[in-house]
DNA sequence: TCCCTTTTTGGTATCGATACCACTCTTGAT
DNA sequence: ATCAAGAGTGGTATCGATACCAAAAAGGGA
């Protein structure tokens, strides 16, 4: 900084002025000033300004995976916004150990990051008291506590389970199987659950679950193809199937087109989560469609803007139930 | 640190070293250092051990994109790994614009990191400049150029493609089809289709590739599906489809289900990438398995001793052909 | 013309750690 | 007992930027 401050014949705190607040310096300068940096190819050093200014221009994420796409979308969407602002993100996964989060956390904040995005529910009292004396903005994401630590952006997933029940029995179906969502860890998959349980009890109609809690089981698209040998065959007068995730009612669709089973006729699926596998015309899918990328954006936007997002402490990005051929 | 320092009877000095170097400490002092951090919840402050040690501990990534599950397989042992030996990821995305390329390493490179993973085959000059100006280790991951930078890791898209042409050649078919891979930017894609076209003409079979450089097409999925109204009708001859990726295959399968056309015997499939989507049992497709993570974890290494990863300058995780029900 | 306000500019201290060097204290061999 | 080698420790300068304050230059009204 001093050589381009030489070169230029300016002050070292012209240099910065030109690099952080432009309009602050006369164009005359300026002009010299970003010659002599393009002449030198000088990049300026954050660390340093870190140091002096106490901002690190830096957030830092902690995300139970990256391996999801709906939370790869979040994650893109997060780091294109910070980035078009200037900051850069700082990536930690927790491989779905909550154990690590603490862990985690403190390496970030060595990095003294201006903000932290969290993706999971619940904090040990450890994580709580370092983000307490950082005094820096925490967003969590992807659910929408009752008690958020400072700002939350999500939506909630057991409107949404309650609303996607609520289409089923539109539908006029009876007898509608809620399949998944009980793996440990996974909340979100449990307060859908909810929902569709609360549905089912408002309209007067047991709710059936599988698989139960104790079983273990497997997941994903295998899981939908289980279905068949385990859920069905209980009680075959199950007429629908309302499934945690997308990838389940892909497979349970797979499953019921290889054994000529009618969707939707002889059965109703839907699906949660808006994957490009669901939005795919290949399976025209009824699914919950959420915004993950706009997660992202919107979570950027309030670390960006954390008064104004703390106003509102709870962001609700909302979610739209998107009725195609299978229901 | 001067308070953790006070409060133990020691000098900074000697703090810093408990941290970075425990074993040239004492065990005495190391405990009484040790009671003094956690006694103050001092976290230390990583930017100015930057700015005096010129060593960030941190690593920077430029990847096209995080929305793709084997990228993010990528992602998550990069940064598992670099988060064991105590170092973090920043983590940039250029949505598959190589014109932002520049300007996000830039940026990073303001955060002066030890060292840089890049996902894209071709670089501009000047990011060629910056990167040689900087003088850190350049990890090129997912492809293996013949002229790497500094470092890259990855397998060989052509000798995948050739390879799997190779298999359905071996499994009698002989109107193989090629669908897929002509987006702009994705010369992976295209390397796998080079394979396909050099393994036929080793067999003296003319290559199909469907569909072609210039009709614009839809991806994913919904290619897969209108194979059966597009490449087939076409040439209703070609009785099997080597599909440039996983996603496009699961799309055939499904339509293919859909119409009654029987898979293997009427029409062979196959896919590429190992996702989830293929390796569940509901596909069964047979496909190339690439070692997402291990890529990922390979970077780490080469990142965190670049001196032998350079020696190799070129670190080939291999992939796998996995045989399964669809050929 | 002069004085006052506003804009533009630069010097110096500072952020919090580590590098470097110098020093003391062990330990073991002669 | 003496000395050399090595381990353990601390003081001070330093990394490269920005904050803070002071001073200079520019504009504007009487």
């Amino acid at each position: 900084m001093k050589d381009v401050a030489d070169l230029a014949s300016v002050g070292t705190i012209t240099v910065s002025r030109v690099l952080r607040t432009p309009e602050k310096v006369s164009e005359a300068k300026r002009n010299r000033v970003q010659k002599a940096i393009e002449q030198l190819g000088y990049v300026p050093d954050n660390t340093a300004g870190a140091l002096s200014s106490n901002k690190s221009r830096v957030f830092g994420a902690i995300v139970s995976t990256v391996n999801d796409s709906v939370f790869a979308q979040t994650l893109d969407g997060l780091s294109s916004t910070l980035r078009a602002a200037g900051y850069e993100l700082l990536l930690t996964s927790t491989n779905y150990d909550p154990a690590l989060e603490e862990d985690a956390l403190r390496a970030l904040l060595a990095r003294r990051p201006d903000g932290i995005v969290l993706t999971s529910t619940s904090h040990s009292s450890g994580v709580k008291n370092l983000l307490k004396s950082v005094n820096i903005p925490v967003v969590e994401i992807w659910q929408l506590p009752s008690q958020p630590l400072d700002i939350a952006v999500g939506f909630s997933n057991f409107q949404a389970g309650y609303d996607m029940a609520r289409h089923l029995i539109g539908k006029g179906k009876k007898n509608i199987a809620f399949i998944g969502g009980n793996e440990r860890g996974n909340d979100r998959g449990r307060r859908r659950r909810d929902g569709y349980i609360a549905a089912l009890a408002d309209a007067k109609v047991l709710p059936i679950i599988w698989p139960s809690e104790e079983q273990g089981s497997p997941s994903g698209l295998e899981l939908g193809a289980a279905v068949f040998e385990g859920c069905l065959k209980i009680n075959p007068a199950i007429n629908a199937l309302m499934c945690v995730s997308d990838q389940v009612a892909v497979g349970v669709i797979c499953e019921a087109t290889r054994r000529g089973v009618e969707v939707p006729s002889g059965l109703s699926v839907s699906g949660f989560g808006g994957f490009e596998l669901a939005m795919s015309s290949g399976f025209d899918l009824t699914t919950i469609e959420i915004p993950g990328r706009e997660i992202g954006v919107a979570s950027a936007k309030a670390l960006l803007n954390p008064e104004t997002a703390r106003a509102k402490k709870v962001i609700d990005v909302g979610y739209t139930l998107v009725e195609r051929g299978t229901t």
